[in-house]
RNA sequence: GGACGGGUGGGUGAGUGGCUAAAACCAGCAGACUGUAAAUCUGCCGCUCCUUGCGGGCUACGGAGGUUCGAAUCCUCCCCCGUCCA
């Protein structure tokens, strides 16, 4: 019935330009910026998760930033939940959402749903966690294997984290995995989808992400961490974890060098990029274009794009 | 000039006569992933051939010789690097 209201999904992997696009489009289209990306949902983390500065939105409203405190969990349930609500009040308001997506994760969950399967259980993790700690990760494999014998074989005995989930999964809710997947999912209904895919070439990409490490570092992250740790945000919070901010608290910690940090923190990013590539090539009904958001030809592809679907 | 220690595959580094194309880790490449996902995990990783097999050939542990059925591993000489002595 709602067919007519239309989700504009840009993904693509890191420093691809997503931000820079949906800035453009919205600024076209009378639209909304939604990000759909694991580390932009936590408060203080900005510079290093890159988010657009408020003053370089031009005026476009940006949604699920600055969400949560750091010491939140938070998942991809969560996300789908929050996205689903933000949606219906951005077309309420008449307005075009426009997605940026990096994570795949959570854009899978928005788009098709998750299974009816159990939230996640710090205590049952904590429990499963240590016996794997003491036994090896290959007795929580067996674990696995008695209860639902399917996951077993599709998870690698050395994934503890997703061997986990699987035993959780199927302790609480009592069913094995595939049967709660076989159930289906709760899809987004009532929307026009389009995608745009960002697929640089791999090389420039890279060339990108080394320089936008620095210019990062130029523009204060590193003081940025410095602040975070002074305000007392534990160090082994979850958003800690992610790219940059493990390395600049090592070296705050006199535990690395400056140097070698910005080392590792470009390659990890590079291999962070290739993994959202892998799992972006397998998204469905994509329009690539193979260039930079924030190029002006792919621009004029996107608005055609979108212009064409109009009909 | 002398005394030691060392030179191993893209990197670090184990191996001190056969089980070694050579551990492990990293990098690289490819992939998986339905509530930790910027996470987690998996495969490949000298060259080459095909009848794709726990298959064949070639090259490889600084260089050149040698010992041995067999050498990254032992011997000789040479070249580099580090530390110390002069």
């Amino acid at each position: 019935m709602n067919a007519h209201r239309r989700l504009v999904v840009i993904l693509g992997p890191t420093a691809s330009g997503k931000s820079a696009l949906a800035i453009a489009l919205a600024e076209r289209s009378n639209g909304e910026v939604v990000a759909c990306d694991s580390t932009q949902v936590y408060r203080y983390f900005d510079i290093g998760t890159g988010k657009v500065p408020a003053a370089e939105r031009r005026g476009i409203p940006h949604h699920l930033i600055d969400v949560v405190e750091p010491d939140e969990v938070f998942t991809a349930g969560e996300y789908r939940r929050r996205a689903t609500e933000v949606l219906e009040a951005i077309c309420a308001r008449g307005k075009l959402p426009i997605l940026t997506a990096g994570t795949g994760l959570y854009l899978r969950a928005l788009l098709d749903g998750l299974a009816d399967a159990p939230a996640r259980s710090e205590e049952l993790r904590e429990r499963l966690r240590q016996r794997g700690a003491r036994r090896g990760p290959e007795r929580l494999h067996q674990i696995l294997r008695r209860l639902d014998r399917e996951s077993a074989s599709r998870i690698a005995p050395g994934d503890t984290q997703k061997v986990i989930r699987a035993i959780e999964i199927r302790l609480l809710s009592g069913q094995p995995v595939s049967a709660l997947h076989q159930r289906g999912r709760a899809r987004l209904e009532g929307f026009q989808v389009l995608k745009i895919g960002l697929m640089p070439p791999r090389a420039t990409l890279y060339r990108r992400i080394d320089q936008r490490v620095t210019t990062m570092l130029e523009s204060g992250w590193l003081d940025e961490v410095k602040l975070l740790l002074d305000r007392g945000i534990t160090p082994t919070s979850k958003p800690f974890e992610s790219l940059g901010y493990s390395q600049f608290r090592d070296v705050l910690a006199g535990k690395m060098v400056l140097n070698e940090a910005i080392r590792q923190i470009q390659q990890a990013t590079r291999q962070y990029a290739k993994r959202q590539v892998t799992w972006f090539r397998k998204e469905h009904d994509v329009h690539w274009i193979e260039g930079f958001g924030d190029e002006a030809a792919t621009a004029a592809d996107a608005l055609r794009f979108i212009a064409a679907a109009e009909e």
